[in-house]
DNA sequence: TCTGGGGTCCTAGGACCC
DNA sequence: TCTGGGGTCCTAGGACCC
């Protein structure tokens, strides 16, 4: 039966690429005619092999690179971040002069700190100037993001050698699947830490579960340079005392919800109602605080992505009144489009939708966005877009931050080879 | 003395088309 | 004249992450 052999062959295609499960073909039965595999679906009837994945994030990252940089720093209290200035320049007797936290005015937040700093309540994402008051004697660094990446790259062509199924997550850390790896766990993850020191100096932590979400956790417990292995029957004892922020995807509103419902841990999150969540969280939101309560999660570890938005914006030293500062914002508007531009060359892409942010003085945000009829990555015709999206704001308060976004994007060289006439028309009736 | 810059994903409503 | 429903695109806002 012709019926037959197809379904046979979408059924084997499918446990190919799935491993497991059952796939359901449903057949249209219309015009007298059975067409077959109109829908198809995928469902999961068998326990998954348990996976191994690891989670590695560098420790203390930029301090870390810094420290490198500036060996003599090791052991202080050093906060990274707050711009470009500041910068350490030899003084008279020619030994290299630091700036101190003390001395620091302006906008900026802290980027990373060193664990002396951390001692004194210096955290990532806190004002310089409150970081000031909790430590004036540690010195102060700019960011280099230049070096940064370098070393990036570098731990991440370490890693790649010994286990080449990486998820990239940013600067500073990594997925892997080690699912597939022939030796003992412990030894291997050993063997990333270790040529991760090699390739460049600086520590990392590895934690190693049954999927990311745990992992992710995992590879915080025993920071820094720490290496930690969970697994299932690990959860009530190691992950369940934890408070619910450390979970992946609990920011700071949510925490803040389930406080006020008097969950705190991720075990009381695991123990609550779930009646109770979805009547505070929705459905969705709500049956994913469940699962990653019990500690359950099945992302793949995703090795290639495509970029989905290059942006630029910046904060105003003093916030900026969009009609009286108008002298001032036009030229920072206009700089903001030609790096936008500037960054779709290099990188090669070619953008369709141009949008623009705003944060008000009272931290209230406002976007708009335009979809041009052609994509582009020419400064001119970014900067009159985003002057349209700026048209459709009422600009009557002081403006804190200014932004330039480019979405929808494509690889230019594809737009370039794309035909002018689609090959469809081949089927037209006409 | 509040709170940077660069991203991703999700939701939801309206327009428009079939 | 009204009744439908599905699908895609566009836009705006918000939560979250590094």
């Amino acid at each position: 039966m012709l019926q037959e052999d197809i379904r046979y062959e979408r059924c084997k295609t499918m446990k190919n690429d799935q491993k497991n499960g059952i796939c359901i073909t449903v057949f249209i039965y219309s015009n007298g005619m059975l067409s077959p595999y109109r829908i198809s679906t995928h469902i999961d009837f068998m326990p998954s092999p348990i996976r191994r994945i690891a989670h590695l994030d560098m420790d203390a990252f930029y301090a870390s690179v810094e420290l490198l940089r500036y060996p003599e720093l090791r052991g202080q209290a050093v906060v990274i971040g707050g711009g470009s200035r500041h910068k350490p320049e030899p003084g008279e007797d020619g030994k290299l002069q630091y700036h101190k936290l003390r001395d620091y005015v302006g906008r900026g937040v802290v980027t990373t700190s060193t664990y002396e700093a951390r001692a004194f309540g210096v955290f990532s994402a806190m004002g310089m100037m409150k970081a000031a008051k909790l430590a004036p004697d540690a010195i102060l660094l700019p960011t280099d993001f230049e070096s940064y990446r370098h070393y990036s790259r570098l731990f991440k062509a370490a890693v790649a050698e010994i286990a080449p199924l990486i998820e990239d997550r940013g600067i500073d850390e990594i997925y892997m699947d080690l699912s597939q790896h022939p030796d003992d766990i412990r030894v291997v993850a050993q063997r990333i830490k270790d040529a991760v020191r090699e390739a460049t100096g600086l520590s990392c932590s590895i934690g190693i579960a049954p999927n990311k979400l745990l992992a992710k956790i995992s590879s915080e417990l025993e920071k820094p340079n720490g290496l930690t292995v969970i697994t299932e029957a690990d959860i009530p004892s190691r992950i369940w005392p934890l408070a619910a922020r450390k979970v992946n995807g609990i920011g700071p509103k949510a925490a803040e919800k389930l406080t006020a419902l008097g969950v705190n841990t991720i075990g009381e999150l695991a123990a609550t109602d779930p009646a109770v969540l979805q009547e505070n969280f929705g459905r969705t939101y709500s049956e994913w605080l469940m699962r990653a309560s019990h500690g359950l999660d099945d992302r793949p570890v995703v090795t290639s992505s495509e970029t989905k938005s290059i942006s630029r914006e910046t904060t105003f030293e003093r916030d900026l009144h969009a009609k009286l500062d108008r002298d001032t914002l036009t030229p920072i508007f206009t700089d903001l489009c030609v790096r936008l531009a500037g960054d779709l060359q290099r990188k090669g892409y070619l953008a369709r939708t141009i949008g623009i942010k705003l944060r008000f003085a009272d931290f209230q945000i406002v976007t708009r966005d335009l979809t041009l009829p052609d994509a582009t990555d020419d400064a001119t015709a970014i900067r009159h877009a985003a002057g349209e999206c700026l048209r459709r704001v009422t600009l009557d308060r002081r403006l804190r931050l200014l932004g330039v976004r480019a979405s929808a994007l494509t690889r230019k060289e594809e737009a370039e080879s794309e035909p002018a006439v689609m090959q469809g028309e081949l089927f037209s009736d006409e």
